[in-house]
DNA sequence: GCTTCATATTCCTTCTTGCGTATATTCTCT
DNA sequence: AGAGAATATACGCAAGAAGGAATATGAAGC
Protein backbone atom coordinates (compact mmCIF):
# COMPACT_ATOMS: atom_id res chain seq x y z
CA UNK A 1 0.00 0.00 0.00
CA UNK A 2 2.94 2.23 -0.33
CA UNK A 3 4.73 1.85 -3.48
CA UNK A 4 1.47 2.50 -5.34
CA UNK A 5 1.20 5.82 -3.41
CA UNK A 6 4.41 6.74 -5.42
CA UNK A 7 2.74 5.57 -8.57
CA UNK A 8 -0.59 7.89 -8.16
CA UNK A 9 1.49 10.53 -6.77
CA UNK A 10 3.12 10.67 -10.67
CA UNK A 11 -0.51 10.25 -12.33
CA UNK A 12 -1.59 13.33 -9.99
CA UNK A 13 1.72 15.42 -10.98
CA UNK A 14 0.98 14.54 -14.30
CA UNK A 15 -2.75 15.34 -14.99
CA UNK A 16 -2.19 19.07 -15.24
CA UNK A 17 -1.81 20.95 -18.14
CA UNK A 18 0.94 23.14 -17.00
CA UNK A 19 2.69 20.53 -15.25
CA UNK A 20 3.31 18.33 -18.00
CA UNK A 21 4.32 21.28 -20.23
CA UNK A 22 7.25 22.12 -16.92
CA UNK A 23 8.38 18.21 -16.86
CA UNK A 24 8.22 17.94 -20.59
CA UNK A 25 10.86 21.01 -21.43
CA UNK A 26 12.98 19.69 -17.90
CA UNK A 27 13.61 16.22 -20.60
CA UNK A 28 15.39 19.05 -22.47
CA UNK A 29 17.38 19.89 -19.37
CA UNK A 30 17.58 22.34 -16.81
CA UNK A 31 15.50 25.40 -16.21
CA UNK A 32 15.17 28.16 -14.12
CA UNK A 33 11.64 29.87 -13.06
CA UNK A 34 12.09 32.81 -15.70
CA UNK A 35 12.86 30.85 -18.77
CA UNK A 36 9.55 28.91 -17.89
CA UNK A 37 7.79 31.98 -17.78
CA UNK A 38 9.06 32.70 -21.02
CA UNK A 39 8.53 29.97 -23.18
CA UNK A 40 4.82 28.85 -21.28
CA UNK A 41 4.32 32.14 -21.99
CA UNK A 42 2.58 31.98 -17.95
CA UNK A 43 3.08 34.36 -15.22
CA UNK A 44 5.23 33.76 -12.46
CA UNK A 45 2.91 32.28 -9.66
CA UNK A 46 1.40 29.72 -11.76
CA UNK A 47 4.71 28.59 -12.64
CA UNK A 48 6.15 28.62 -9.38
CA UNK A 49 3.26 27.16 -7.41
CA UNK A 50 3.15 24.21 -9.89
CA UNK A 51 6.59 23.52 -9.60
CA UNK A 52 6.37 23.62 -5.81
CA UNK A 53 3.66 21.15 -6.29
CA UNK A 54 6.04 18.91 -8.07
CA UNK A 55 9.17 19.41 -6.17
CA UNK A 56 7.20 18.21 -2.54
CA UNK A 57 6.28 15.31 -4.93
CA UNK A 58 9.61 14.49 -5.60
CA UNK A 59 9.14 14.85 -9.47
CA UNK A 60 12.09 17.38 -9.74
CA UNK A 61 14.72 19.18 -7.75
CA UNK A 62 15.93 22.20 -7.38
CA UNK A 63 18.89 24.12 -7.08
CA UNK A 64 19.73 27.55 -5.37
CA UNK A 65 22.11 29.53 -7.99
CA UNK A 66 22.17 33.28 -7.04
CA UNK A 67 18.44 34.78 -7.36
CA UNK A 68 17.81 32.12 -9.70
CA UNK A 69 16.68 28.61 -8.38
CA UNK A 70 17.08 25.82 -11.86
CA UNK A 71 15.15 23.21 -11.69
CA UNK A 72 15.71 19.68 -13.41
CA UNK A 73 14.43 16.26 -13.30
CA UNK A 74 15.93 13.75 -10.44
CA UNK A 75 18.97 12.23 -11.63
CA UNK A 76 18.07 8.94 -11.02
CA UNK A 77 14.59 8.36 -11.13
CA UNK A 78 13.08 5.20 -9.84
CA UNK A 79 11.46 2.76 -11.73
CA UNK A 80 8.11 4.03 -11.63
CA UNK A 81 9.00 7.82 -12.43
CA UNK A 82 11.62 6.62 -15.36
CA UNK A 83 8.62 4.45 -17.02
CA UNK A 84 6.63 7.33 -17.21
CA UNK A 85 9.08 9.78 -18.23
CA UNK A 86 9.52 8.04 -21.36
CA UNK A 87 6.37 7.33 -22.00
CA UNK A 88 5.40 11.01 -21.76
CA UNK A 89 8.40 11.53 -23.84
CA UNK A 90 6.96 9.21 -26.40
CA UNK A 91 3.57 10.83 -26.07
CA UNK A 92 4.79 14.09 -26.44
CA UNK A 93 6.81 14.10 -29.44
CA UNK A 94 4.30 14.52 -31.76
CA UNK A 95 1.79 16.16 -30.23
CA UNK A 96 1.56 20.32 -31.26
CA UNK A 97 1.68 21.56 -27.68
CA UNK A 98 5.16 20.30 -26.84
CA UNK A 99 6.33 20.67 -30.21
CA UNK A 100 5.58 24.39 -29.86
CA UNK A 101 7.32 24.53 -26.34
CA UNK A 102 10.40 22.61 -27.88
CA UNK A 103 10.15 25.03 -30.76
CA UNK A 104 9.36 28.21 -28.48
CA UNK A 105 12.58 26.93 -26.33
CA UNK A 106 14.99 26.83 -28.80
CA UNK A 107 13.83 29.76 -30.39
CA UNK A 108 14.69 31.50 -27.28
CA UNK A 109 17.98 29.13 -25.89
CA UNK A 110 20.56 31.88 -27.37
CA UNK A 111 18.72 34.87 -25.43
CA UNK A 112 18.66 32.83 -22.40
CA UNK A 113 22.47 31.85 -22.33
CA UNK A 114 23.51 35.38 -22.27
CA UNK A 115 21.85 36.68 -19.18
CA UNK A 116 21.73 32.72 -17.52
CA UNK A 117 23.31 31.33 -14.00
CA UNK A 118 25.53 28.90 -15.54
CA UNK A 119 23.92 26.22 -13.74
CA UNK A 120 20.75 26.22 -16.38
CA UNK A 121 21.26 25.26 -19.67
CA UNK A 122 18.78 25.02 -22.00
CA UNK A 123 18.31 22.81 -24.45
CA UNK A 124 21.03 20.77 -22.88
CA UNK A 125 19.75 17.47 -21.80
CA UNK A 126 20.46 17.02 -18.32
CA UNK B 1 -4.57 21.99 -27.95
CA UNK B 2 -6.87 19.54 -28.31
CA UNK B 3 -4.78 16.00 -28.44
CA UNK B 4 -2.92 17.24 -25.26
CA UNK B 5 -6.04 17.28 -23.82
CA UNK B 6 -6.44 13.47 -24.38
CA UNK B 7 -2.97 12.91 -22.45
CA UNK B 8 -4.24 14.59 -19.25
CA UNK B 9 -7.46 13.04 -19.10
CA UNK B 10 -5.95 9.77 -19.43
CA UNK B 11 -3.81 10.57 -16.28
CA UNK B 12 -6.88 12.02 -14.54
CA UNK B 13 -8.02 8.47 -14.86
CA UNK B 14 -5.26 6.87 -13.40
CA UNK B 15 -4.46 9.09 -10.33
CA UNK B 16 -6.82 7.46 -8.64
CA UNK B 17 -6.46 4.24 -6.53
CA UNK B 18 -9.53 2.14 -7.28
CA UNK B 19 -9.22 3.17 -10.91
CA UNK B 20 -6.14 2.34 -11.05
CA UNK B 21 -6.68 -1.44 -9.56
CA UNK B 22 -9.99 -0.95 -11.83
CA UNK B 23 -7.54 -0.75 -15.18
CA UNK B 24 -5.07 -2.87 -13.95
CA UNK B 25 -7.85 -5.84 -13.33
CA UNK B 26 -9.21 -5.41 -17.07
CA UNK B 27 -6.27 -5.64 -18.28
CA UNK B 28 -6.53 -9.33 -17.36
CA UNK B 29 -9.71 -9.66 -19.05
CA UNK B 30 -13.23 -8.34 -19.31
CA UNK B 31 -15.00 -7.94 -15.70
CA UNK B 32 -18.37 -7.52 -14.62
CA UNK B 33 -18.94 -5.28 -11.81
CA UNK B 34 -20.13 -7.73 -8.90
CA UNK B 35 -16.47 -9.60 -10.06
CA UNK B 36 -14.55 -5.75 -9.29
CA UNK B 37 -16.44 -5.47 -5.56
CA UNK B 38 -15.32 -8.81 -4.93
CA UNK B 39 -11.64 -8.70 -6.12
CA UNK B 40 -11.42 -5.41 -4.27
CA UNK B 41 -13.47 -5.70 -1.43
CA UNK B 42 -15.31 -2.36 -2.11
CA UNK B 43 -19.05 -1.45 -2.15
CA UNK B 44 -20.72 -1.23 -5.42
CA UNK B 45 -21.36 2.59 -5.02
CA UNK B 46 -17.64 3.42 -5.31
CA UNK B 47 -16.76 0.27 -7.99
CA UNK B 48 -20.13 1.83 -10.44
CA UNK B 49 -19.18 4.97 -10.26
CA UNK B 50 -15.27 5.08 -10.97
CA UNK B 51 -16.17 3.07 -13.54
CA UNK B 52 -18.50 5.45 -15.42
CA UNK B 53 -15.84 7.94 -14.86
CA UNK B 54 -13.42 5.90 -16.61
CA UNK B 55 -16.21 5.29 -19.35
CA UNK B 56 -17.03 8.65 -19.73
CA UNK B 57 -13.54 9.44 -20.76
CA UNK B 58 -12.99 6.46 -22.94
CA UNK B 59 -10.84 4.62 -21.01
CA UNK B 60 -12.90 1.73 -20.65
CA UNK B 61 -16.02 0.36 -22.81
CA UNK B 62 -18.94 -1.59 -21.61
CA UNK B 63 -21.58 -4.08 -23.03
CA UNK B 64 -24.67 -5.24 -21.25
CA UNK B 65 -25.27 -8.90 -20.80
CA UNK B 66 -28.97 -9.43 -19.55
CA UNK B 67 -28.51 -8.26 -15.77
CA UNK B 68 -24.43 -7.52 -15.76
CA UNK B 69 -22.66 -5.07 -17.28
CA UNK B 70 -19.32 -6.23 -19.06
CA UNK B 71 -16.74 -3.33 -18.86
CA UNK B 72 -13.48 -4.42 -20.63
CA UNK B 73 -10.67 -2.10 -22.55
CA UNK B 74 -11.03 -0.81 -25.25
CA UNK B 75 -10.69 -2.82 -28.58
CA UNK B 76 -8.28 -0.72 -30.33
CA UNK B 77 -7.03 2.28 -28.02
CA UNK B 78 -5.03 5.51 -29.68
CA UNK B 79 -1.25 5.84 -29.35
CA UNK B 80 -1.22 7.83 -26.31
CA UNK B 81 -3.90 5.31 -23.99
CA UNK B 82 -1.95 2.18 -25.08
CA UNK B 83 1.29 3.83 -24.36
CA UNK B 84 0.17 4.39 -20.74
CA UNK B 85 -1.75 1.16 -20.63
CA UNK B 86 1.90 -0.49 -21.36
CA UNK B 87 3.37 1.20 -18.75
CA UNK B 88 0.78 0.86 -16.33
CA UNK B 89 1.54 -2.98 -16.81
CA UNK B 90 5.21 -2.33 -16.18
CA UNK B 91 4.54 -0.57 -13.17
CA UNK B 92 2.34 -3.43 -11.83
CA UNK B 93 4.05 -6.04 -12.41
CA UNK B 94 6.02 -5.94 -8.88
CA UNK B 95 4.13 -3.87 -6.84
CA UNK B 96 2.31 -5.21 -4.03
CA UNK B 97 -0.73 -4.20 -4.57
CA UNK B 98 -1.45 -5.32 -8.03
CA UNK B 99 0.16 -8.66 -7.18
CA UNK B 100 -2.55 -9.11 -4.51
CA UNK B 101 -5.31 -8.29 -6.72
CA UNK B 102 -3.69 -10.37 -9.67
CA UNK B 103 -4.06 -12.89 -7.16
CA UNK B 104 -7.47 -12.44 -5.61
CA UNK B 105 -9.05 -12.71 -9.37
CA UNK B 106 -6.56 -15.85 -10.00
CA UNK B 107 -8.64 -17.29 -6.86
CA UNK B 108 -11.68 -16.76 -7.63
CA UNK B 109 -11.89 -17.01 -11.38
CA UNK B 110 -13.56 -20.35 -11.33
CA UNK B 111 -16.20 -19.29 -9.02
CA UNK B 112 -16.98 -16.28 -11.36
CA UNK B 113 -16.83 -18.75 -14.12
CA UNK B 114 -20.18 -20.81 -12.45
CA UNK B 115 -22.01 -17.28 -12.58
CA UNK B 116 -20.78 -15.12 -15.25
CA UNK B 117 -22.56 -14.14 -18.05
CA UNK B 118 -20.51 -15.37 -20.89
CA UNK B 119 -19.12 -12.54 -22.36
CA UNK B 120 -17.40 -12.13 -18.59
CA UNK B 121 -13.95 -14.14 -18.90
CA UNK B 122 -12.07 -13.26 -15.76
CA UNK B 123 -8.54 -14.43 -16.50
CA UNK B 124 -8.47 -14.19 -20.22
CA UNK B 125 -7.15 -11.60 -22.02
CA UNK B 126 -9.51 -9.66 -23.96
C1' DG C 1 21.35 49.23 5.24
C1' DC C 2 18.63 49.95 1.05
C1' DT C 3 17.25 48.60 -3.56
C1' DT C 4 16.51 45.44 -7.04
C1' DC C 5 15.86 41.08 -9.06
C1' DA C 6 14.19 36.26 -8.98
C1' DT C 7 11.33 33.32 -6.68
C1' DA C 8 8.16 31.64 -2.97
C1' DT C 9 4.18 31.93 -0.01
C1' DT C 10 -0.32 33.51 1.76
C1' DC C 11 -5.09 34.51 1.32
C1' DC C 12 -9.26 34.06 -1.01
C1' DT C 13 -12.53 32.26 -4.33
C1' DT C 14 -14.25 28.89 -7.44
C1' DC C 15 -14.48 24.34 -9.18
C1' DT C 16 -13.80 19.46 -8.97
C1' DT C 17 -13.39 15.07 -6.69
C1' DG C 18 -14.37 11.25 -3.70
C1' DC C 19 -17.28 9.11 -0.47
C1' DG C 20 -21.65 7.42 1.60
C1' DT C 21 -26.77 7.01 1.95
C1' DA C 22 -30.59 6.54 -0.36
C1' DT C 23 -33.18 5.82 -4.50
C1' DA C 24 -33.80 4.78 -9.37
C1' DT C 25 -33.16 2.00 -13.48
C1' DT C 26 -33.00 -2.15 -16.22
C1' DC C 27 -33.27 -6.69 -16.98
C1' DT C 28 -34.94 -11.65 -15.83
C1' DC C 29 -38.03 -14.89 -14.15
C1' DT C 30 -42.39 -16.45 -12.70
C1' DA D 1 -47.72 -7.38 -13.38
C1' DG D 2 -44.63 -8.16 -9.49
C1' DA D 3 -40.31 -9.58 -7.25
C1' DG D 4 -35.59 -9.82 -7.13
C1' DA D 5 -30.86 -9.19 -8.91
C1' DA D 6 -27.21 -6.23 -10.92
C1' DT D 7 -26.06 -1.78 -11.77
C1' DA D 8 -26.60 3.32 -12.08
C1' DT D 9 -27.75 7.95 -10.52
C1' DA D 10 -28.97 11.95 -7.23
C1' DC D 11 -27.94 14.46 -3.28
C1' DG D 12 -25.15 16.39 0.29
C1' DC D 13 -20.70 16.94 2.30
C1' DA D 14 -15.80 17.45 3.14
C1' DA D 15 -11.44 17.95 1.05
C1' DG D 16 -8.37 19.35 -2.34
C1' DA D 17 -6.80 21.82 -6.51
C1' DA D 18 -6.17 25.80 -9.51
C1' DG D 19 -6.04 30.59 -10.31
C1' DG D 20 -5.03 35.56 -9.26
C1' DA D 21 -3.64 39.51 -6.23
C1' DA D 22 -0.83 40.84 -2.86
C1' DT D 23 3.03 40.11 0.06
C1' DA D 24 7.18 37.82 1.76
C1' DT D 25 11.79 35.78 1.30
C1' DG D 26 16.55 35.53 -0.22
C1' DA D 27 20.56 36.87 -2.71
C1' DA D 28 23.42 40.60 -5.10
C1' DG D 29 25.21 45.13 -5.65
C1' DC D 30 25.96 49.74 -4.28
Amino acid sequence: MHSVMELIKIYECLCDLTRLRLIHLLQEGPLCVCHFQEVLREPQVKISKHLSYLRERGLVVCERQGNWMIYALPPKPDRELGSNLACLQDCAQENPVFRADRARLKKLAPKFAETSPCGCRPGERG
